[in-house]
DNA sequence: CATCGGCGAGAACGGTCGTTCTCACTTCAC
DNA sequence: GTGAAGTGAGAACGACCGTTCTCGCCGATG
């Protein structure tokens, strides 16, 4: 069971180290020492580190969603019961050691600008997530703008969990979103 | 005019390298280059690149809010006008040329966990701004949890617009904002 | 006038990074 | 057994970065 096959396990060390430290503050000879391989070998699936981030962040982003859709659905319930179990599952994961808030924020922060990939990368899992949110609220029954209010309710309690280390951002967020969501059914007619 | 003082022209040209480019991404050579100083000059004012790093934030902090506060009290209006005013002045930002985000963020994510005076700086900053967003809610009567909620509002509206590049994000948020606004405003007793 | 301190311009230094190369060694085909 | 091809370990390479140093020049002081 060590010997995953060593794409992978040259992509859990990059993840876990850029990640915590920054893209750029990782060289990719600390990601050959992490990974246990030899240069060479790391050069053969990822011909650059630019390939390598991209690989990367997109092995998380669809890692990322499907942790929370398992969630979501495992959680069962009534649809709005399904929806607000979206922060659970944040604070959840802002409590895990380790987290640093969200890694394509960072790397867009870090790279976007000069990388056109990362921050296509950063746009593509907000969109993915933001899409999920919607499908969830059109099920609750709430209008779309409802969806964007909770999206930005979910980005804001990630960026101030991390900054501040404090994972009950997720609960903050939460309440504002059971009070958007009444409002917001309510207010239907 | 064209002649400023040395640090306060050292500081602009860091300013829009760092905030635009990442800091790591800039040399010190192109931070000499855009300010049209010589290096020994630079490393006069600032004896190395992560004073100036933590200048570059500590300018930053006081400038935004000190801009964010005046646009807020020129407003005017009722207290509820001044709060939600927050939100067009959020508008406004993210529609300049060249908005990348929360500086504090995009410096987090990249070198929050090398330097903790980074780490410090963004804390700092998100601090302030949450304390200030609590004084205006309390002057319309909402309770402190309003506050809160609003916060994370503006947080995700800041990384949503830097990654969309969307300034329509602002008015999102302050539609959300009303919403809980008037939400909290009516459970009162 | 002589001397001294500070300046601008840029070279130099030590270190690191991404990437490639060397080389001795193994493995396998024939 | 012999050649070819691939491997691991790490050195080597070229570029760049943060920082310091050199050196020729200038202006002020006595």
């Amino acid at each position: 069971m060590e010997q995953e096959d060593p794409r992978t396990r040259i992509l859990d060390a990059a993840e876990e180290l850029f990640y915590g430290q920054g893209v750029q503050a990782v060289g990719m000879d600390a990601v050959r020492a992490a990974s246990g391989m030899t240069l060479r070998r790391v050069y053969q699936h990822f011909p650059s580190k630019n390939d390598l981030v991209e690989a990367y962040l997109q092995r998380r982003d669809g890692r990322w969603r499907a942790s929370l859709a398992v969630h979501v659905a495992r959680t069962g319930g009534t649809p709005r019961e399904q929806l607000l179990s979206v922060f659970d599952w944040l604070g959840r994961w802002f409590a895990e050691p380790g987290f640093r808030g969200c890694a394509f924020v960072n790397s867009f922060g870090e790279l976007g600008a000069t990388t056109p990939a990362v921050a296509a990368a950063a746009r593509h899992h907000k969109e993915e997530f933001a899409g999920y949110l919607a499908g969830l609220v059109e099920a609750v029954g709430a209008p779309p703008e409802t969806a964007v209010h909770l999206t930005l309710l979910a980005e804001g309690a990630i960026t101030a969990a991390a900054i501040h280390g404090d994972p009950g951002a997720a609960a903050d967020a939460k309440e504002a979103a059971r009070l958007l969501l009444d409002a917001a059914l309510a207010a239907r007619t």
